[in-house]
DNA sequence: GTGCCTCGAGTTCC
DNA sequence: CTCGAGGCAC
């Protein structure tokens, strides 16, 4: 649809496109253009770092983007505010604002079966010490298939829509979530504050109506409903949203300045009061044979529900006792998903592959004809490790019922956690008759890898020393991901193309931050590059700068050593302060003695086994020699000291005991420490404070009688101004 | 020594 | 998301 005299765009005809001359633009025609070059960048980024394949080769990419930018720089004021000129390599996640949940928003643990809930309903009454004969009332609703959503009210206004996110940060999507019908603009009668969580979903006939509409414009079509849901509500344009078909079911909620009720069932009666959807197959059960009873229902109506659910909800009505149960790290202990069985499909498994994990562990993985598996095309499972094939675990227990697996079987496939594709079952009768069973040991020589399985692991490993290039890539892919050095610009597609780079390589950390200075020395420079501009080569050197500087615990996670992830970095870098402090100790510490060794073992949280890991690292000369080159580049800033100016808990002796919900007992000791306290593994007449979360014992009763203070969790945060 | 609880690592598809 | 394994409490 292109209207008389209108320039075509550039993408038809690639980066060879002849413009006007900036200068000699007139305001509207410049606005005009801006409106669509903005558009089309963001487009092509979406598509670059998104699902869809490039739309535009990097040369046309870079055309575009060039022209938007000497566009924006001539009419400042014509500047759109979500331009893409602000941004390298932004990721979609970065088009919306970052939202810090208040309360996280977890995720639930999963039963399959009813001995797993009877598990449940049993881990309940123990951790309440409930007596065998009374039975807990929980609530049971359906599981609805779509997306989480975390609606905040102040004075009983929407003022803020968020996603899930990782649990902790959600993306803010409250214009598009004002557009959706189910959801209340204002609640009469709200609490001052009140966080609604729930879920964002389609119906049936709503998503075959929209794919229908999408086919017709020549648009892309959705895999199933909650993809649909998900990329409905992740619009940039909200009008967008607003003529997607949304709905929204309230169950849960976040922060809030008062209480809804005192049951799960009676807050859900709130919110519908409120003018919330609430699932009308909400049920309040009373025992386990109850909630089964309430599971079976929702399965054989499931067909008729007209939208998507994978299960069942169980949540322990109570909200006291929901508060006692808490929280584990990621999961609360009061409620269970109880899913219905996975979909299920057959396909051949046409070959099976050995890849290369960052740390040396080789993982098969099985390539299979394409099969749609809960509305998705599969085409990779994963096989774990060598037991996994032959049919048994690591205790060498029958799976699958002892039968293995082999190149060209027919194979059952379903997606564990509705996610990662699995072999649920091998058809032998189908079997070829030349299949012959999967030697790891053989294919790994096919390969020209030298690899071991060490006594008592499953994994089979590289063997030391070797480092073919994915391995390579895949720890430089590490060093600058989320939490280690986090360098804009340089993603898994730049670290493989630096890799592979003669001029300019990057093949080890250290390469990153000589990567400016060798591109100085180089004719061939980066600026002049396909996919370079001197914008964007500028970017990215800036981008490396900025993070010279760099906190410890960040450069300890991002040296890759296995079993030293980003928890146990932190930790070593409180104990150790300084890399300094730490690269010495590390080159010190003898093979399992010595008081370095001691020292290091004596961190809680660091056991044997990682202390080996470390010590062994720094052992290779090659390894350390590269380590040393990176550290020689870098300004690691020191960890803090433990401060014992000013500190409320300076030179007291704390015990932490019962459940921690927000943080690890790690985590608690490492923080306490840091603010000059000592931590005490047991209470006694020296001990100054016990900080009892729910579950506490003993303990809690020892301190009562030596008449200790003691606190709450969330007590002791606000006394160390947490 | 056993049994929980976490963390680390690997994996897939969008 | 799930498995395996490390770390620690009992």
């Amino acid at each position: 649809m292109s209207a008389p005299g209108e320039r075509e765009s550039p993408k038809d005809n690639g980066g060879a496109f002849v413009d006007s001359p900036v200068a000699s633009l007139d305001p509207g025609a410049a606005k005009a253009e801006i409106d669509r070059l903005t558009v089309e960048v963001t487009q092509a980024n979406h598509a670059y770092h998104g699902e869809d394949a490039p739309v535009l080769s990097d040369a046309a990419y870079d055309a575009l983007k060039r022209r938007l930018a000497e566009l924006e720089t001539r009419f400042p004021d014509l500047k759109r505010s979500d331009s893409p000129t602000e941004r390298v390599g932004a990721t979609p996640s970065e088009t919306f604002d970052k939202v810090s949940h208040r309360v996280r928003m977890l995720s639930l643990e999963n039963a399959f079966d009813a001995g797993e809930i009877d598990e449940f309903d049993t881990r309940i009454r123990r951790f309440l010490n409930l007596d065998a004969g009374e039975d807990l009332t929980y609530t049971a609703e359906p599981k609805i298939d779509g997306l989480s959503l975390s609606l905040r009210y102040v004075e009983g206004v929407l003022v803020q829509a968020a996603t899930r996110g990782d649990g902790e940060t959600g993306e803010n999507v409250t214009a598009n979530a004002r557009t959706i019908r189910d959801i209340p603009k204002s609640l009469p009668g709200a609490p001052a504050v009140l966080e609604v969580r729930g879920e964002v979903y389609m119906g049936h006939d709503e998503f075959q109506d929209l794919n229908a509409r999408q086919t017709r414009e020549g648009l892309k079509t959705f895999a199933n409903p909650r993809n649909a849901a998900a990329g409905s509500l992740r619009q940039l344009d909200a009008g967008i949203t607003a003529a997607r078909p949304l709905h929204f079911f309230a169950y849960a909620w976040g922060e809030m300045s008062e209480p809804l009720a005192d049951t799960q069932f009676g807050a859900l009666d709130r919110l519908a009061a409120f003018g919330f959807q609430t699932n009308p197959m909400t049920r309040e059960c009373k025992g386990t044979v109850a909630l089964l009873a309430a599971y079976a229902e929702v399965e054989q109506k499931r067909a008729t529900l007209g939208y998507d659910i994978d299960g069942v909800v169980y949540k322990v009505n109570s909200l006291a006792l929901q508060q006692r149960l808490g929280f584990r790290s990621t999961t609360p202990r009061w409620a269970i998903a109880h899913k219905f069985p996975a979909e299920l499909a057959w396909t051949r498994l046409e070959k099976i592959e050995i890849q290369v994990g960052r740390t040396g562990a080789l993982s098969p993985v099985a390539r299979l004809a394409p099969v749609t598996v809960g509305g998705v095309v599969v085409s990779n499972a994963t096989l774990h490790n060598e037991d996994y094939i032959a049919g048994r675990d690591a205790k060498g227990n029958p799976i699958r019922g002892g039968k293995d697996i082999r190149e060209g079987d027919w194979v059952q496939v379903y997606r564990a956690g509705d996610v990662i594709p699995k072999i649920a079952d091998v058809d032998l009768s189908k079997r070829p008759e030349d299949a012959r069973a999967f030697d790891f040991a053989t294919e790994l020589a096919r390969l020209g890898l030298r690899g071991l399985r060490p006594e008592g692991e499953s994994v089979w490993r590289l063997a030391e020393g070797q480092i073919p290039p994915e391995v390579a890539i895949e720890r430089l892919n590490h060093f600058v991901s989320r939490g280690a050095f986090d360098i804009e610009g340089l993603g898994p597609r730049q670290i493989e193309m630096f890799y592979a780079d003669d001029t300019l390589p990057i093949r080890e950390p250290a390469d990153i931050f000589t990567l400016a200075r060798r591109d100085a020395r180089n004719l061939s420079r980066l600026k002049n590059r396909d996919g370079f501009g001197e914008r964007s080569a500028g970017n990215l050197f800036q981008a490396i700068e900025d993070r010279r500087k760099i906190s410890l615990n960040r450069v300890i996670f991002a040296l890759g050593i296995r079993h030293v992830g980003e928890n146990a970095a932190n930790l070593l870098a409180r104990h150790y302060g300084s890399w300094t402090a730490f690269h010495h100790a590390m080159i010190s510490a003898g093979a399992g003695e010595g008081p370095a060794w001691d020292d290091l073992l004596a961190i809680d949280g660091v056991g044997a086994v990682m202390a080996a890991s470390l010590v062994g690292t720094f052992a290779q000369a090659a390894e350390r020699a590269s380590i040393e080159r990176l550290a020689e580049e870098l300004d690691v800033e020191d960890s803090r000291r433990p401060m014992t100016e000013g500190s409320p808990v300076a030179g007291k002796t704390v015990v932490f005991t019962g459940t921690l919900e927000k943080m690890t007992r790690a985590e608690a000791k490492a923080r306490a420490e840091a603010l000059g306290a000592k931590v005490a593994g047991s209470v006694s007449a020296k001990t100054d404070l016990v900080v009892a979360g729910p579950g506490a014992g003993s303990k809690a009763k020892q301190a009562e009688a030596l008449g200790i203070e003691m606190i709450d969790e969330d007590a002791w945060l606000r006394l160390i101004g947490a």
